[in-house]
DNA sequence: TTGACAAATGAATACGTAGTCATTACGGTG
DNA sequence: CACCGTAATGACTACGTATTCATTTGTCAA
C-alpha cells in the first residue's frame, strides 16, 4: 500500500458538491461515479480483485485514492456476517494476563483481527462485558479468568460466536479450553526442590477456590509425596503481591520455618520475598523459594525466581486455533501446554 | 476468499415463529411477529422505551426473552452511525500504558462503550493499526505512545472520529493532549532532593528523543540550576528495566558517584537500584534516588521508590471529557495534570 | 458464419436496525 | 357536536457493502 499523495485536492465549497457541505464519509457509490463505474464494481475490487479486469481495477484503485475512500467495515460486517473482531474478557489486574493480552492482541492483528477489550474487577462486570459481546456479534470470545462462575460460562454456551477459555481448568469439559500444564509444571519444581535435597517444604496458595491453585497444589503433593515429603497448604487470600507480602508475616512468626516454599505465582511469590526479607529472613539463605507463572518480574535480578515459565505465545496460538478451526467436532477440546522450569537464585544454596 | 457457502436455504414457512432449531439469529422482526407488532415498534422499545406504551412494551420484552433476542450492534452502528467504541494504540510493552489501559478500559465499560485495542511493538505496526482504526468507524482515537512519529500523528488529522494523545507532549498543538505534568513533577522530585541537601546529582534518561524524557528533565535541570546544582543527562536507551540494569554497570565504574540519581521512570529506576546492588553499591546508602510514574511495582517493599505518582484515573478522565465534548471549538487543547511526589526509602538516608 | 463459452460488468437486493412520516384513537376544550 | 393536540403505532426507507443474477462483450472452435 502506498503512501496517500500530498493532500492534493483540497476539496472545498466550491466542489461540484452534492448539496451539503464536506463533513459527509465517502463510500463506495462516490468512488463508482469517480471511476466512472457500478458500485458492484468498486465493492469487488477491494474484495476479489481477481474478479475485475486490471484496467478497470487501476481506475477504481485511482479514484479511491484521489476521494481518500475507506471502507466500513460496519457495513461489510453487517452484510457479510462476519466482524473479525475477537472479544477478550480478561480481569483488570494481574501482570499475567497483561502479557497475555498483549501476545493475544498481536498475533490477531497479525491476522487482520481487531480485539474488543473487557476488563472487569468484580464479577458483576462480568455479566456487563457478555452483554456487550453477544451484541457486537464478534467472531470468537476468549475468556480469561481463575474466578469467573460455573454459570457465566454455561452462559456462553447458547448459539452465538464460539467461545474459548484461558487457563481456566474448571472449564474443562464445559467449554473449550487451553491451559499451561500447571499439575506437571508444579510437580516439575517439586522436583526439582527434592533434587535439592529438601525434605520440608510449605505450600502458599492464592485462592483457594480457584482451579489452577486447586491443581498446582495437587502437582506438588503429588510429587513431594513420592518422595515420603509432606506438603501443608497456606492460603494467601489472592494472586497478588500484597497477599503474599501479608502472608509472609505468618510465616516469619512459624516456630520452624520450613526448608523451601513453593507459592502459586510469581506475584504471590515477589510479595513473600520481600515480606520475609522486611522480617530479616534471606532467601534463598534461610529458605528457598519456587514461583509460577514466569513474569517478567520474576527474573528481576532482585528476585530472580525458579519459578515455571508458561509459554504465553503458544498458548495464544492454540487459543487462536481452537476458535478458528473448521471442524467444530469435538465441541468441548482440552489443549494442556507443557511449561518449562527456569532455576533461579532462590533455589541456590546462599554461596557465601 | 473464494469459497461458496450453501447459502440459498430455502426458508420453509412451517419452521416460522417458535421454530427453535433454527439456526439463524434472532431479529427484531422476529420479536415483531411474535409480539404481533411491527417492527419499528421492537426498535422503540430497545432504544427508546418512553415511546412505547406500558402495556406494549411488557408484550415486547417477554416475546424477546422468550425467542432469546439480542440486538445486533453492527446493525445499530450502520445506521445510527455510532458505534459506541473507542480504539486505543497502545505499546505492547511496559507497565505504565498496561495500567493505563485497565483503567481507560474500565472507564469506558462503564459508560457503555467498548474497546479496541491495538498494541504494537514498532512504529510499523502503528500504521496498520491506524488503518484498521479507520475502517471500523470508531467513535474516538485514543493514541498512547512517546514515540509514534509526527507524520502518524498528522495522518489522524484526516476528517475521521475525534483524537487525543495521551502522555505525548509532542503531540502539543497538533493533537488534543492529556498529559501529566512532567516538568513540575520532575521539578518537585528535584526540589525534594535539594531539600535535602544533596548537591550533585545525576538525570539518567530513557530515550534522549522523547517528548517526555525531554521534559522530565528540563524539570530536573531548571529546579537543580535554581539551587546551583549541575545535572548532567545519562541515556539509558529504553524505557525498560533491562536498559536501567544495563546502565548501572557505568555509573558503578565512575570514580565519583553523585549524591542521587533522578531516573526518568520507575520502570528503568528499579533497573538500575538492581544493577547497582548487584555491583555492591546500595540505594540509598551509597546514593538517593527517585523514579518517575508512581508504578505498582514502585511501592513493592524491595524497591520502595522515592517518584511521582501520576493520577492514571484522572488523566483517562481526562482523555474521555476531551474525546466527546460537545463543543468542537478548540481542535488541539492540551490538559496537563499535576502528579504527587511520594517518599519513599530511596531518599531516606540510610538510617542504620 | 455461427454457436458456445468465459470474462467483465451493472442492476437489484439483502443484511438488521433506527428514524421519518402518516395514520389512528382518544380526551379535553370551545 | 366539532375541533384540536397528544400518544401510540405501522409502513417505509436509508445506512454502505457484498453477492446473485442477468447482460454485454470478446474469443475460439466447429
Amino acid at each position: 500500500m502506498g503512501d496517500a499523495p500530498k493532500n492534493g485536492k483540497p476539496m472545498n465549497a466550491s466542489d461540484d458538491g452534492v448539496g451539503r457541505s464536506s463533513r459527509r464519509r465517502v463510500t463506495s457509490k462516490d468512488v463508482a461515479s469517480e471511476a466512472g463505474v457500478s458500485q458492484a464494481t468498486v465493492a469487488r475490487v477491494f474484495s476479489s480483485p481477481h474478479l475485475a479486469a486490471p484496467e478497470t481495477r487501476a481506475r477504481v484503485e485511482a479514484a479511491a485514492t484521489r476521494l481518500s475512500y475507506v471502507p466500513n467495515a460496519i457495513a461489510r460486517s453487517l452484510k457479510s456476517q462476519k466482524t473479525d473482531i475477537v472479544a477478550a474478557v480478561v480481569p483488570a489486574q494481574g501482570e499475567y494476563w497483561q502479557s497475555m493480552l498483549t501476545s493475544f492482541s498481536r498475533r490477531l492483528a497479525a491476522q487482520g483481527r481487531q480485539m474488543l477489550l473487557f476488563s472487569f474487577a468484580e464479577a458483576a462486570d462480568v455479566d456487563s462485558a457478555l452483554t456487550a459481546v453477544e451484541q457486537y456479534r464478534v467472531d470468537g470470545v476468549v475468556l480469561a479468568s481463575s474466578t469467573i462462575s460455573q454459570q457465566q460460562l454455561i452462559r456462553m454456551l447458547r448459539p452465538g460466536p464460539p467461545v474459548v477459555a484461558f487457563n481456566q481448568p474448571a472449564a474443562t469439559g464445559v467449554l473449550p479450553q487451553v491451559s499451561v500444564d500447571n499439575e506437571a509444571g508444579m510437580s516439575d519444581l517439586a522436583e526439582h526442590l527434592a533434587g535439592l535435597g529438601v525434605s520440608t517444604v510449605l505450600y502458599v496458595g492464592g485462592v483457594a477456590s480457584a482451579s489452577t491453585d486447586q491443581i498446582r497444589y495437587r502437582g506438588a503433593a503429588r510429587a513431594l509425596g513420592g518422595h515420603g515429603i509432606a506438603c501443608p497448604y497456606l492460603e494467601a487470600g489472592a494472586f497478588t503481591y500484597d497477599a503474599g507480602y501479608k502472608i509472609s508475616a505468618q510465616l516469619a512468626d512459624m516456630h520452624e520455618l520450613p526448608e523451601a516454599l513453593m507459592v502459586g505465582s510469581d506475584e504471590v511469590a515477589c510479595g513473600v520475598i520481600d515480606g520475609l526479607r522486611t522480617a530479616d529472613i534471606d532467601v534463598p539463605g534461610d529458605v528457598l523459594l519456587t514461583g509460577f507463572d514466569g513474569l517478567p518480574q520474576s527474573a528481576w535480578a532482585g528476585y530472580d525466581l525458579t519459578t515455571l515459565v508458561q509459554p504465553i505465545d503458544v498458548l495464544v496460538d492454540e487459543v487462536i486455533e481452537l476458535l478458528f478451526r473448521q471442524d467444530t467436532q469435538a465441541p468441548a477440546t482440552s489443549v494442556v501446554v507443557p511449561g518449562s522450569v527456569r532455576v533461579g537464585r532462590t533455589t541456590r544454596r546462599s554461596d557465601g
